[in-house]
DNA sequence: ACCGGTACCGATACCGGTATCGATATCAGG
DNA sequence: CCTGATATCGATACCGGTATCGGTACCGGT
């Protein structure tokens, strides 16, 4: 029907009989309109279905209502649900989130990051800390506040929201040791990309160390982060160490995949062998067996960084409260 | 560093010693530029770092680079892969994807919808058939390819990729049937919002009717649609009905969760009891016992979706090629 | 030398809003 | 009745690009 007619500023100002100016301001609520002129924009606007086009505004102000998001995948459960509490922190704020898919690719991550920059959006949300020097150089330069999330091992561009993977590891050592385990081997994916895990795997070996102890085992492959292969990997690493007594996982999902394995086996978990992973994903505490895990704020943290942006958080303004992170806990039901 | 001196074309034109029209077209590889010209723009805008800006050009032209995508929630797997097929397809088409959840209320998508077409997207993705009548008069009257994804059950505003869940619930009726069930139940989970469940459950309904049967139980809960819920109710279910044979959930969250019920109490899946869930999630395959699913092609959607408004199926203009049925295959192993 | 055609370029007018600042009207105080 | 303050508006200039259309310059053909 309406093909080119969009209703436009110009057209609810001429319709309530006042200036393109007026009927700007009315619509906004800035000041100097009269209550009554304000009604009577509003009304006229809303009669003639007037929507408003965000470029000329956004184009028109310094700064766009846009929020750029960079998360390295979507295949993964975590960072949906860091998207899910991004929404949720912007809602009501007028602020729409967009986003991009990096595949832990710092090449794609860059050309993301210039693309969203040219939106003028009023903040970018970035996941780790560890953008190229070319990313880092536009994040910085980009005047406008920029979170980082996820981790916290490093130096922020800006604000920055997460948790240490060093410490965690770390703490999930301990955590196995304690229960009194000796012979751990370790099962992940992607190791290559993502650095997250890396820092985990690190802090746990470190942890190992401190204990006079190491790796009995290590597995990784190339394959998706998911059951599947972490039922494969468990099952490879069962049999050329059959006594091993706790696997540490790069993520809870190649864990559930670990406990399908020993589940089909009959493989008692975890009084013989203590899976951990790392999330806290739902799926964990419906499992048949128990498995150990780092929960982690995944929605919490979007929401968290959302404020950074919409300033709720603008009360911290010094450097060293820009950096929010959060500690997981670990969940050991023996 | 570089306030708010943002480096615009005007600026790369002069360095370049031509006028913003001629640098304009050179960027873009418009016509009417020579070589020689190009060459220098090119080199020169990548010299003082030209970046360019979205708001300006899709304000000036008529339309955005801008895709919106509406889905119903985050917390579900399925729909973030959904986005993650979106976002394979939009590559190197220079598109950005802006993103809303609904939470399955209509409201909510209307303001989102309304929002989103401000933007002057190239084009509108949203999750469903079912719209409010507002929001569907939005849509008809974008002039701007819409895709209404996931279900086909229904009249499109425009174009439409998904898969018939009336049939989808029939065949896995038909499918418990044929492997010999005859006291099935039912376990869902917000039934009263996702509109797509609930006609798998009235295509299974039918299916069974057809055959002389009917649902021996139905369990439905307000509680998120996850692994833990699933179990709760297949534990409340077998314990009103111990002698189900079958049980058909709106989702393989839920399957999944029945599952762990079913292991956790030496219940024999399938033999005793099978287990029918939707989606084909990938962890599915690794579960210790066989579960039986429809694989439904969620990232295939994404991207076929994208091709209506990238245009690269374009060839089909003709309303009724501007639906794409995929038929989900139920895998039934023994 | 004249002419039409082609290749290349730039001035100008938008796109649809908002910032700015000056104009007009109204009103209290003197 | 005049003055200055206050409230309300609107004309104009942008924001940073692109569409349009009207020049130049240079070409080959006659």
């Amino acid at each position: 029907m309406d093909e080119k007619n969009r209703v436009t500023l110009a057209d609810v100002a001429a319709a309530a009989g006042v200036s393109k100016m007026t009927a700007s301001r009315a619509l906004r609520g800035a000041g100097d309109v009269s209550a009554r002129s304000i009604e009577k924009v509003r009304q006229t606007a809303k009669d003639i279905g007037y929507v408003g086009n965000h470029l000329a505004s956004s184009l028109s102000g310094k700064r766009s209502d846009l929020i750029g998001v960079l998360v390295p995948s979507l295949a993964n459960i975590v960072f949906a649900e860091v998207l899910s509490g991004i929404a949720e922190g912007i809602e009501g704020s007028g602020l729409q989130p967009v986003f991009g898919v990096t595949d832990y690719d710092l090449e794609k991550e860059y050309n993301i990051i210039r693309s969203m920059l040219s939106w003028n959006p009023a903040g970018l949300i970035v996941t780790g800390l560890d953008q190229s020097d070319d990313s880092t150089r536009l994040l910085k330069n980009a005047d406008i506040p920029v979170v980082q999330i996820m981790d916290v091992d490093g130096t922020p561009v800006d604000a920055c929201v997460g948790l240490s993977h060093y410490s965690a590891g770390e703490a999930m050592a301990e955590t196995l040791i304690a229960m009194g385990r000796s012979r751990i081997g370790y099962i992940g994916c992607d190791l290559n990309k993502d650095t997250r895990a890396q820092k985990r795997l690190e802090g746990f070996k470190r942890s190992l160390a401190k204990n006079g102890l190491s790796l009995v085992v290590e597995k990784t492959s190339e394959n998706p982060s998911a059951a599947k292969t972490g039922r494969d990997l468990t099952a490879l690493a069962l049999a050329e160490e059959p006594d091993l007594d706790g696997i540490y996982y790069s993520n809870d999902d190649l864990a559930a995949g670990g406990a399908f394995h020993c589940i089909a086996c009959g493989i008692s978990v975890p009084e013989r062998v203590a899976l951990a992973g790392f999330n806290g994903l739902d799926l964990i505490d419906s499992l048949p067996v128990k498995i150990i895990t780092s929960r982690t704020p995944r929605r919490e943290i979007g929401k968290t960084a959302v404020e950074f942006i919409t300033g709720a958080n603008r009360t911290n303004e010094k450097p060293e409260s820009r950096t929010i992170a959060f500690t997981p806990s670990i969940s050991v039901e023996t």
